[in-house]
DNA sequence: AAATCTCCCTGTAGGC
DNA sequence: TGCCTACAGGGAGATT
């Protein structure tokens, strides 16, 4: 489940191994993705190279002279940087070589995830040209949240969960925010207060920071190992934890679905 | 426009 | 132990 914080380790710790590095290979061995992996993949890609490494939501993006190789890691995708030659293992769809001796491997059991080349401006492409706002940018803010809930009759933890609204909040972050917020995750968008948006945009800025920066000291995973960030080791408070007493006031966690998502909260903590 | 449903895929968990 | 089924989950795209 790579969630925002996931995806911005993984571009911080990618960078400094690729960057300006001529491709010399490119092999993709399931190109079954998401949506199909290019076939000309390697015809845009050999003999340039990486001039940065930047996210937008959760599409991680490596900016070439003469276009973008976009990356999503769906629910189960990973990208580890290879030193030298080792054998693929299962799951392990598609490496770019580069000329420093490193490998980008991407590598995902369930293959929600995506490998795309874009040219042009990335905002004219039908994936991001109607994305929301960064949640750890300026142009999130509680009175933005307020004034485009208005009228919203979206549960409001499906509400942060819209990219048009705001992109990289996932199921489990939303989780949490709403408990850190103590919001019901049921309410009707349109039906939170202004001061209640302010608690709920500064808990979802929280803890997409702190989980980020949790990430940040595990980025030599990225380099060999078993390529597991060691991210899961952020205390989730309600996320997973139905039935087991609420952190804050013992009560027990409750659980139900919304929009087909587990949700978890606390009964008397969050109103 | 907004809300809801469907689908992609496979590892894991639970039932028998 | 092993087989079978249900389910999770990001998010685009279709449908209501």
């Amino acid at each position: 489940m790579p969630e925002l914080p996931e995806v911005e380790t993984t571009c911080r710790g990618i960078e400094p191994h690729i960057i300006n590095s001529d491709i010399v290979d490119v092999v993709v061995r399931q190109a079954k993705l998401r949506w199909p992996v290019p076939d000309d993949l390697s015809s845009h890609l050999l003999g340039r190279s990486v001039r940065r490494c930047y996210r937008r939501a959760k599409y991680l993006l490596l900016a070439f002279d003469t276009g973008t190789l976009v990356i999503h890691l769906g629910m189960s995708g990973s990208l580890r940087i290879i030193c030298g030659d080792i054998a693929p293992s299962k799951h392990d769809h598609v490496d770019i070589v580069f000329a420093n001796g490193s490998v980008l491997r991407y590598h995902d059991p369930r293959r929600f995830g995506a490998v795309l080349w874009l040219e042009g401006g990335l905002n004219e492409h039908k994936l991001f040209a109607d994305l929301g706002p960064e949640p750890l940018d300026e142009d999130f803010y509680a009175e933005y949240m307020f004034e485009r809930s208005r009228g919203r009759k979206t549960p409001i933890k499906s509400f942060i969960m819209d990219s048009h609204v705001v992109v990289g909040v996932g199921n489990i972050y939303a989780n949490e925010a709403l408990f850190i917020a103590g919001i019901r995750p049921q309410t009707l968008a349109g039906k939170v207060s202004k001061t209640r948006y302010t608690q709920l945009c500064a808990a979802i800025k929280a803890v997409l920071a702190k989980a980020i920066k949790q990430g940040g000291t595990t980025l030599k995973d990225f380099v060999g190992g078993d390529g597991k960030p060691g991210y899961f080791q952020q205390q989730l408070m309600v996320y997973g934890r139905a039935g087991q007493p609420c952190v804050q006031c013992d009560a027990v966690l409750k659980e139900i679905k919304i929009a087909g998502r587990s949700t978890v909260y606390c009964p008397r903590c969050q109103r």
